[in-house]
DNA sequence: CTAGTGACTGTTT
DNA sequence: AAAACAGCCACTA
């Protein structure tokens, strides 16, 4: 099983309404430090998936800028806020209340 | 094999 | 609070 399938395993298993962020996958799948390719096997996901990829941001609680565009970043926050993820005005969510399985410490 | 790259993060300015 | 720095590590050319 390689490590994309593990990522995409625990990405699977956050419930809807909840996020996490990639240093969190990262440690659930048993790879903690790999926070990075967590970013890289999501941006790599094949077209047919069935990965909430959207769940997944930042430590900050924000959405991650992609090189390209923003297309990406607006579907991604409507997808949440459709769930019921709340944004604040500056455009993050609140991990402490939404953060998956816990709030991280910060 | 080396070098460049990136959906990251913790520490230090 | 925000930005710069520095580790991080799999993937690609």
């Amino acid at each position: 099983m390689s490590s994309y399938e593990r990522f995409y395993e625990v990405v699977r298993s956050i419930p809807e309404g909840r996020v996490s962020s990639y240093g969190t996958i990262a440690s659930l799948a048993g790879l903690p430090g790999h926070a990075r390719q967590v970013g890289y096997a999501l941006a790599a996901l094949p077209d047919e998936h069935d990965v909430p990829w959207h769940r997944v941001v930042n430590v900050r609680g924000e959405v991650s800028t992609r090189r390209g565009g923003h297309t990406f970043e607006r579907i991604q926050r409507v997808l949440l806020e459709d769930e019921g993820v709340p944004f604040d005005q500056r455009g993050r969510v609140d991990l402490s209340s939404v953060g998956w399985p816990e709030p991280p410490a910060r």
